[in-house]
RNA sequence: UCAGAUGGCCGGAUGGCUGCUGCCCGAACCCUUGCGGUGCGGGGAGAGGAAAGUCCGGGCUCCACAGGAUCAGGAUGCCGGGUAACGCCCGGCGGGGGCGACCCCAGGGAAAGUGCCACAGAAAACAAACCGCCACCCUCCCGGCAACGGAACGGGUGGUAAGGGUGAAAAGGUGCGGUAAGAGCGCACCGCCGGGCCGGCAACGGGCCGGGCAUGGUAAACCCCAUCCGGAGCAAGACCAUGUAGGGACACACGUCGCCUUGCGCGACAGGCGCGAUCCUGCGCCGAUGUCCGGGUAGGUUGCUCGACGCGUCCGGCAACGGCCGCGCUAGAUGAAUAGCCGUCACCGGGAAACCGGAACAGAACCCGGCUUACAGGCCAUCUGACAGC
């Protein structure tokens, strides 16, 4: 998957789940961590709450493509960004999305940089 | 035309913008010159009929493994064929259902043995006898002066299994004869058992002869018989990179002899380990190692898609299927690509219309053959019954 690079293993997801901060939208949820490397990463998450199969694989495709067009412009690098699907996400309007993810992106980076600021 | 049966097929189409995975081609650059790497441009490909459940059968890989005997365990179970194989498919047979086309069946053995047969009922299997029916005896009672005679709706002894009643099932069925009443007691037909004949590869079917009839059901209870079966799975397994040192637990032999090149040597025999168990034959490994735990590392390549493959003509076969030839190449991801958004046209529902909704079951993960389950809507072929027309 070149473009975007995905995080490889599960340590990566659960460090993103233990020690980032989180947003919660309507559509999904949105974690990032910093990690210290030089680029920045993504990761997927649809779990069996999402519903079957299919519905899983439509939400992680939408999901995907709104990382695509919208965070690949604005992501920081030494960050990993992790997308936890909901159980709506694979029939949210596609426009309701885009601006909630504006939104939960600007609060965390607003977030890290006042941790930043604090140490 | 309506109602139905069977078999097969489809599972929206098309376009724009922005993207993804792997393949091929082109030019450029980089170096460790290779079947190399990096980005760029172009081309064509990219989920299913069930991809599902993971229920059977195989291929492939590892457990190094092969052959035989006995036992244990599991699966299958009418017959014949198809197949790599099957618990699958096809064609028959038998039984049951339907007016019919057709459908359904866990369909070997119950005179090898053991067990079980609830409730109800007298009785559930070397038969037995509750209400009955029949015969005989006694008595109440009646007649007679008496001897005695008659005689129950009562009692006893015996015969019987027709009828009643119970049940899923009551020891062949129906009819006639027969009898005290009855009974295969006798006869006819049906069924059953035994023998032989004919047809069929067979399951089985059809006559014939003999026998008055023995053998209740349950094997989805144990069991018997026949056939088949080693285990684990692509997170199999292989290679590269990284790492490789100390710790804990468990297992078992540590013996004899020979040779000279006297070595942490080689060889032989015992010994140990190795199929579910035991034994035999062969073979391999071990003789200070093996296995596991914990710790550490968990990144890349390969396996990975040309196959019991798909389509078509012809040939063989009732069919499942097989064969010859020709053409085609049709996903290979790995936190996991096959998409996101917006239109147009068809389909379904609502509405007079503009238009507004809806569109099932469901997402490859090593690959095939099946089974099972889920499924909006639609198409085709053949056949059956009814009605109408000719």
């Amino acid at each position: 998957m070149t473009g975007l690079v995905s995080i490889p293993s599960r340590a990566g997801f659960l460090a993103a789940r233990n020690s980032g901060i989180k947003a919660v939208a309507a559509g999904f949820v949105l974690q990032a961590t910093p990690t210290g490397r030089d680029d920045w990463r993504l990761g997927l998450t649809a779990s069996k709450k999402t519903g079957n199969a299919v519905r899983r694989n439509r939400a992680r495709r939408r999901l995907r493509a709104l990382a695509r067009s919208e965070l690949a412009t604005r992501a920081r690098a030494g960050t990993d960004y992790v997308i936890i699907a909901r159980h709506n996400t694979a029939e949210r309007p596609w426009q309701d999305l885009v601006s909630e993810f504006h939104k939960a992106l600007g609060h965390l980076h607003r977030v890290i940089d006042k941790q930043g600021g604090q140490r």
